[in-house]
DNA sequence: ATCATAATCTGAACAACGCTAAAATGGCAC
DNA sequence: GTGCCATTTTAGCGTTGTTCAGATTATGAT
């Protein structure tokens, strides 16, 4: 299932244990949730004693912080990857149906990385990774309205997507869609959503 | 620190455990968090052994199930708490106001409600506390825009005031002003956030 | 009042977890 | 080769949720 040569290289040293655990973290977190992780396991799974992850990474929460870095990069290509055009409304609006189709493709991560209790905040790389993984998406906030107060109008958009990808995620929009399932809303009923109720998605000041 | 008549009335039979530890699960959380819960300690502030809990609940799922329908339950009294107008554009930015300000007044159970992996959903008493607790933040959706695609609006009303308090809720908020309290997000910086940059507070359709 | 039955609670056991520290092992510079 | 240092193992501690046999109390029928 997993890549075979990233584990076990040779012999009592493992050579690449590091990589080999947080990517073994990530497969359990994408398998069975963030709460079917647990460190052991991980170990396990790179083929390594219960206690060898202590020595590279501290706690759990230091393993987990590196995969929800990874998260953070992973979601910033995302929505690096949407096409721009000369519309920052339009932009904003492929930016957001980026964002929410993440977080239903990655639950795990996406979930990983909105859960300070599993995170260590306090790495300076956590808040850079995640201000990179947003900045296209300030950057076109601002080319949509420059007139507007930055930090206001980047924290109230961001929320807006949030709050979507959150609440598809806890499968509300299933409650509320009378039984639509995740696939159908991400393809089907999500990019209608944002084309017509979504409040951000128009040139407002074109 | 609880309410001390709750525990113990006498003897070998506790006479009100079930609301005793649906209390002391309640006081914990708000105490330590979700994350610092422990159903043995739920038992041991009850002044109960650590096998007791199962009986009345069948498994901590089951005790926390409980906590967050009375979540859910006070969530819908301070919406409904609110003073309503004949503007329905007003009365929304109240009861976003209110939605945000209970979820950073009560963290432990905010954060509760939306955990699936902690809370047993398919307890049709779910999904009935969860409707009952938005009903009038959804009537008042609807008697702003009532030419809108009800569950379209209110989806997206509602994504956004639950993106707001769960980004406040994990200090993003902080990360975005500079430094600022939680009190002073609340007090000042919240109330002035929904009533110029949010888009569903002025009364469109008047 | 007595007694069977149901409800409630105890206490011990089990498997799994994160974390710690001492010991063992292997690679590498010298 | 030899000694040092990074790496990994192993064993152990304290914690958790769950299960279950048995003890205790309440209830309701007779």
């Amino acid at each position: 299932m997993e890549n075979p040569d990233i584990s076990a290289k040779s012999g009592y040293h493992h050579g690449n244990l590091k990589v080999a655990l947080i990517d073994a973290a990530d497969a359990i977190i994408r398998e069975k949730g963030v709460e079917g992780f647990s460190l052991r396991e991980a170990a396990r799974r790179a083929g390594v004693s219960i206690g060898a992850p202590a020595h590279h990474f501290g706690s759990a929460t230091g393993l987990l912080t590196e995969v929800a870095l990874l998260g953070y990069d992973s979601l910033g290509a995302a929505l690096n990857a949407v096409t721009t055009s000369d519309d920052a409304g339009d932009d904003l609006q492929r930016l957001a149906l980026a964002y929410v189709r993440f977080a239903l493709a990655y639950p795990g991560r996406f979930r990983l990385m909105f859960r300070p209790d599993l995170v260590n905040r306090d790495d300076p790389r956590y808040a850079q990774a995640s201000r990179q993984a947003l900045s296209d998406f300030a950057k076109t906030c601002m080319r949509r309205d420059p007139t507007a107060d930055p930090m206001a109008q980047i924290f109230i958009v961001w929320s807006s997507i949030h709050g979507i990808a959150s609440l598809a995620l806890d499968g509300k929009a299933k409650y509320l869609f009378d039984g639509v399932t995740t696939d159908d809303f991400a393809a089907e009923i999500l990019p209608k959503l944002l084309a017509t109720a979504w409040p951000f998605g128009g040139n407002d000041t074109a």
